[in-house]
Parts: C-alpha cells; structure tokens; sequence
DNA sequence: CGACACTTTGAAGAGGTTCAACTGGTGTGG
DNA sequence: CCACACCAGTTGAACCTCTTCAAAGTGTCG
C-alpha cells in the first residue's frame, strides 16, 4: 500500500534496512560526510543525529536542498558525483552502503529496486514541496512550514529541538537569518509559538500554524 | 556512463521507450491531462508540445512544478494519486503507459527498474536546481535560466520557440506577470537578448546570460 | 569571568509586488 | 479588407516585504 509523504518518510524503505553496513561512522557537529563534486560511492542514513545537504553559488550564497533526520536516507545520486555537500549539523552517526552494492542489489530484486525507487520519489517529493514553499509562501508561511516539517520528522509533539542554527534555516528557507529571527518573534508575540531557548520551540496553537502553510 | 542532468534529461530512458502504448493522445492548448488529487493510473511522456504540471493554494497562488518538453516524462507517482495537476501548454501529443505494467515491467527486467530510477532522479535534480532558483537567485537570474534551460530542452540554438506565456513563466520562476514582463525588456535594453514577438526570443549574448546563472 | 559566536533588534534601502492604465497583436464580423 | 473587440503583454507609480548594514544582547565554553 502506498502511504502520503510524511508517513513514507518516517517508515523505513523495505527490504534496504538490512542491506546497509554494521558500522555506523561518526560525524562531529559541522563535520562534512561528503562534498559537491566528490565520487557518489556511498548512500547513508541517518542514524543518530541531523544532517544538511547544501549547494553554494560562486558568489558564496548558500541553498540548502535538504535536512535529513534519524532514518532519512541521503547521497542517493543519479550521477556518479555528489550534486551536493553534506554536513552534520549536530553529533551525528550514519549507515553507509555502497552504491555498487545498492546496483547489484535492485538488478537482482524487485523489492530492493522498489525501495529505492521509493527513496527517489520521496526526495522528489519532498523538492516539490520546498518549491512551492520558495515560489509561492511568504516569510510567515515558510517559518511556520519549517516547524511543522521539523516537529513532524523529529516525531515531536508540541516541544521541538530544533537542531539547525538560523543561518541554515534562512537558507534552507529562501531567507536571510534576520528575518527567520523577526519572523520567529513575532510568531512568538502573536502567541503561536514559545522560545524558552534558542533551540527549542514550542508550538503553541499548532492549527493556526497549520492554517499558514495548507 | 552517468551523464549530466541536461544530456540525461535530453536521452530518452533506456528500456522504456517500447512499453509506451502506440496510441497518441492528442490535448489542445489549455486542456488539462490529469488534474490533482485523481487516481495516478498512467505514466505519460510528451511525443510532441509542452506540458505544465503544477498546483495550486487555497487562495489561488499557483507554483508551476515544471516544464516538459518533447521526450520528457511526467506523471510518474509515488502515490496512487496524482500530486499536480498536469495541463497542455500548445497542441500536444502524448505517449502513455499504465502504471501497473510499468512496476510488473520493473520488478521482471532490471533495467526497466533502473530506468525508472532514472527517470525519478533526473526529475529530483530538476527540482533540486528549481530549489536553488527560488531561494537564491534574483529576478533577473531566475529569467536568464529559464530561457537558456528552455533553449537546451528544445534543442534550440540561438531563437527559441516559447511555449508559455508570461503568467507560466512568472508561476514558475515564483515572480509576477509583471516583473517577468520588465526582467525580459531590460535584458533586451542591455543587448542580451531580442524579442522580435512575445513568444520569440533571440539569445543575442549567450556566455552573458550563462554567466547570470552560474 | 571574559571572549567569541550566534541571535536579536533597529533603521534605512532595494527589489519585487500591486494596482491601474496603456499598447499591441489576433481573430472575427461587417 | 478594414474596424472593432478582446486578451496578453507592457509600462508606470506607489507601496510593501524582505534585505542590508549596524549595533546591542545572549549564551556558551574555555
């Protein structure tokens, strides 16, 4: 049976679970697991921790493409080259499996090749959503987006730890780091959320949230 | 051997091509193929035209996802239901597959499943670029892209056919009709490109135009 | 405790939007 | 074959959201 986006995220993509490496290496807060440009030899998962994946223009200005969580898979490219950097953006350990591996596996069975269809799909997806979140929502919109996506795939309920610094939410988000912090205040003046600490958000009229991003 | 997306995209998908029904259906300007939310029973690819896929908030805001162009596949969903809604931007003719054959075709061949994967993957890097447009480039960069990457998907040289109006354009690049409409005249006051009619366009200064998109 | 990085706040400015009017191309009918 | 109407596109001016630049505040870690 095929699930919506959010709940095929959150499950783990059948029949590769098994697949990926005993080892689970470790990555330091701010550490790069792979760089644009470098060989796509491996794909991971999020294991413990949080990871983004990031394109930068010449002129230094940064998008961030994706944030993967605990059991998000990543690196998956259609090249033979990363598109993207990955960094962890807190203590983070990872499962890699080797791209051959992965090949050989789905040439060999139907189920290995669906879930990685499944993986692809879900990423593209998720693309689309970060699309129709920079091309059509306001600063408002995108910020109370980000919270709801965070709280949903972190499996938090009204208290988040959010796990990125500003700066990765603006450009995640479109934005500069200024106005994800004015808008985070108002929403928090308005009575929307709370933030006792930097990193942490609490939803507190999550409908009217949800209201902003449908 | 891996291609690059634009050389990817451009190549039709190894092993897919003989499924396609022989059956052409044909859709006039305008008229919708699938619309969102409809049981996702197909796979189509454009034989000859252009198609939209888009979607659309509750008060009317309209993100085109993206542009398909003769070769190009779309309709391809995770879900069993369409997530976009998919419309004919000229007379178009389309090729289509019923989905069930096409997971029976992949779970028999490999290659059909890797062709799939293929399919999937180049459409997540396209989102991914469209990402890195929408949260990171100005108006002028967004329109200079869109041009040179219409130019590359119809094998256009230096004039190109443009399917869309002003109001896909600006749905797509997250702009208004308005701010297209100025963007495209000042490139042509600055001599890097003529439009000799509204759905013409000379790229006069090519490397001047790639260099905005870098 | 002090230094440093990150975040917040303020004020001015720019890019893009909005609203409105005008232009031009296309198709139809007289 | 011309006139008119209609729609898409263009242009203009005012406005607004978000950005930019600057400074103050907060938290964290040695």
């Amino acid at each position: 049976m095929l699930s919506p986006i959010r709940t095929a995220t959150a499950q783990p993509a059948f029949g590769l679970d098994a697949v990926f490496g005993g080892a689970c290496p470790r990555f330091v807060r701010d550490e790069e697991i792979f760089g644009e440009g470098e060989a796509a030899d491996y794909v991971y998962q999020v294991v413990s921790g949080a990871v983004r994946t990031y394109r930068i223009l010449r002129d230094g200005r940064r998008q961030i493409d994706e944030f993967h969580f605990a059991g998000d898979h990543f690196g998956l490219e259609l090249s033979d080259v990363h598109r993207v950097t990955a960094e962890a953006m807190a203590d983070t350990t990872v499962r890699m499996i080797r791209r051959g591996a992965l090949s050989d596996l789905a040439a060999q069975r139907g189920d290995a090749a669906r879930a990685i269809f499944r993986l692809t799909a879900e990423g593209l997806q998720r693309s689309q959503d970060h699309v129709l979140m920079l091309g059509r929502r306001s600063a408002c919109e995108r910020v109370a987006g980000l919270l709801l996506d965070i709280a949903e795939r972190t499996h938090a309920k009204a208290e988040l730890d959010v796990p990125m610094s500003r700066q990765d939410m603006a450009d995640y988000l479109g934005l500069t780091i200024e106005t994800v912090s004015r808008t985070l205040t108002s929403l928090q003046d308005e009575g929307l959320i709370a933030l006792p600490t930097v990193r942490h958000v609490v939803l507190q009229d999550r409908s009217a949230l949800e209201r902003m991003t449908a």
